[in-house]
DNA sequence: CCCGGGATGATCT
DNA sequence: GATCATCCCGGGG
């Protein structure tokens, strides 16, 4: 186990293209993880830790390998491993996976059969999260395990972005993704494009 | 298929 | 009171 906790002791920008093709089990569901994102400590303006430490992001600064499992719009729950050089802050948002094993369960879960898990909001209810579970230690314990990739992904295929869904530090390319993958989220590029105009139109307003 | 907009409630200012 | 690391549905092309 101590070269799995290494292996996490690093930058989340290094960390999150080597999560995809690694598994999440959690009570009768398995998927692959197949789209990620790297959330960096207090340099990053979009990462919750940015503003420090609080009661909410505390897993965070916390040790790595352990989950970091957030409410989102109130209804949703996401799910990050916790991943930082000692001293700082840091995780990877796990975005998307496919569904290897308990398709059906997965889909009860869901309330519905397609989709399962392409989205990070998707993916919380595939795998049937709740609060209780942030800060939980994903390499030891048995409710929500991470398990290191039964065939390696073709490095020629991992291809990576803009993050989805932030308002700030937008041009970071630290969303990876498996470019032939179907459980990919679908990225509308109007939405960025939205929330970039929006933010054009805040520093507009700061300087005048 | 693509796009707009409402739901929804914890969290922090 | 504003801001979300989101999802889903319905309307128009």
């Amino acid at each position: 186990m101590v070269f799995l906790t290494s292996f996490f002791e690093r930058s989340p920008e290094l960390v999150a293209p080597e999560l995809l093709g690694w598994q999440l089990e959690r009570e009768g569901v398995r998927l692959v993880i197949v789209e990620v994102e790297a959330y960096l400590g207090e340099s990053d303006p979009a990462s919750h830790a940015y503003c420090g430490p609080t009661a909410r992001n505390k897993s965070l600064f916390g040790s790595v390998g352990h989950a970091y499992v957030y409410r989102s719009y109130g209804i949703h729950l996401c799910f990050n491993v916790v991943a930082h050089t000692p001293g700082v802050a840091g995780a990877v948002l796990i975005r998307a996976g496919e569904v290897v094993r308990g398709k059906d369960i997965a889909a009860l879960r869901r309330g519905r059969a397609k989709d399962l898990a392409s989205g990070p909001g998707r993916l919380g209810q595939a795998l049937g999260l709740n609060i209780e579970l942030d800060g939980y230690p994903l390499l030891t314990g048995s409710k929500l395990r991470l398990i290191p990739p039964q065939h390696k992904v073709d490095p020629q295929k991992i291809v990576s972005g803009p993050r989805v869904g932030i308002s700030k530090a937008v041009e970071l390319p630290l969303r990876f993704w498996i470019s032939d993958s179907p459980a990919v989220s679908k990225s509308r590029t109007s939405r960025v494009k939205v929330k970039l105009k929006a933010s054009e139109h805040r520093l507009e307003e700061q300087q005048k």
